[in-house]
DNA sequence: GCCGAACCGTACCGTACGGTACTATGTAAG
DNA sequence: CTTACATAGTACCGTACGGTACGGTTCGGC
């Protein structure tokens, strides 16, 4: 996101919020999630977070505006995890991918994630998706960055083999959400065995090794419970 | 997931719509497709389809019939494409399946199915998502029918090799749309290559041989085009 | 102590929309 | 011709919401 200065005509500083005001976003966002967009009414933002709608006007323009800063806000908590420590084994790459699966699976089933994605998607439908746009810049691009960079050093390490690096993201992502995110998008509950989260990713990063893994130390099991 | 007859209460009897009825749901799906949930208004359809606002409540009860009946009418439109003349050979297997996966890719991306997912999905935060469901029932479960059956056709072939029939949907199901169809629902473009659903369909396919297939007359190369 | 800025709370306005009622028109049965 | 019914078109109502205006209060600077 850093980069969108280069695309969009302004400057595209993030805003950054003062106190009182992420407070206020947090109460919004606590709103949207267990009342959908329908509870996200600009007097009701403004009850809930105790303060008046003409700062919340002067604040974040219009409720468009008030939305989107909902949204910065939410990926702003979200720490995009650093490089850190690039794994230098084959099972310790394997155990950062599993990671990774896991967390990923965690992040979309949240209810703040899923709330906002619902809220975007709704609206997408007009106004060329300005929301839309927002969270996949902002969200799905975290997650891709953080898995590119995760493929590379496995590739460089020879413990991946593959050409087009999107497609194994691609690829990558598939094995472990599937229809997941799309169901709980529209109401579904998942049942008791699909919560189990690690063990969904555990059996994705088998796949996704049988497919791209290089056959290096084979690492055996496979756990396919 | 032959038996929903078996699990449903009611008897569950699919309504059907009169010429006329259907003329003002399509219309309805026209409004939706192009001016989002906003558009979609009592006055609005009324107008679009020239009949009275009266007669929409009479025919469907409020505004949540009115979607309802969209989304029903919608699904009714998709032939789910009866078991038909299933495939002896491995290759007509193959290709069965890339087929398959590249009507899903089709589906998933028009316009009218992604303007009802939009729809559900923005509704699915309230009201117990039953626009939700309903597409759940309607969309998605059809898709896991006919990928069920082909499945199954495959493993008492001997093409295919799993234990856990859901666990071989969900991965091909993942493997063939990835993150398209949330990136599509928020509102992103796909790049030229990215349309090229063919060639996705064949990738995919590809991939899920190589985690479920047998070893059976390996069909090597595939220059399906 | 005084001033101005920020801000809360509330009242207010215009509009848009869901839902209802009423009239007019066409049509098929008797 | 008359009656009953279905439906188009329009007018109407209540409400909810986005957005604005204003009075009252707190607080930091001087």
């Amino acid at each position: 996101m850093a980069q969108a200065a280069a695309r969009d005509s302004g400057p595209e500083v993030f805003e950054v919020f003062t106190p009182r005001q992420n407070a206020v976003l947090e109460s919004a966002l606590h709103l949207l999630v267990e009342g959908g967009d329908r509870a996200l009414t600009t007097a009701g933002i403004a009850r809930a977070a105790n303060c008046s709608k003409e700062s919340l006007y002067k604040w974040f323009g219009d409720r468009d505006g008030v939305l989107a800063a909902v949204v910065g806000y939410q990926a702003s908590k979200v720490r995009v995890l650093g490089p850190g420590e690039m794994p230098g084994s084959l099972s310790s790459f394997r155990d950062h991918l599993t990671r990774f699966a896991d967390d990923l699976l965690a992040v979309l089933s949240g209810e703040a994630s899923l709330a906002l994605n619902r809220l975007a998607i709704g609206q997408a439908s007009r106004a060329d998706a300005k929301l839309g746009h927002l969270v996949l810049e902002r969200g799905r691009r975290m997650i891709e960055l953080r898995a590119g960079a995760l493929l590379e050093t496995g590739r460089r390490r020879g413990f991946l083999a593959y050409d087009d690096a999107n497609e194994a993201y691609r690829t990558l992502y598939g094995l472990i959400i599937g229809d997941f995110h799309v169901r709980q998008l529209l109401g579904d509950e998942l049942s008791s065995q699909e919560k189990d989260f690690q063990a969904r990713a555990h059996v994705a990063i088998g796949q996704f090794f049988k497919l791209y893994g290089t056959g290096t130390t084979a690492h055996a099991t496979n756990a396919r419970s």
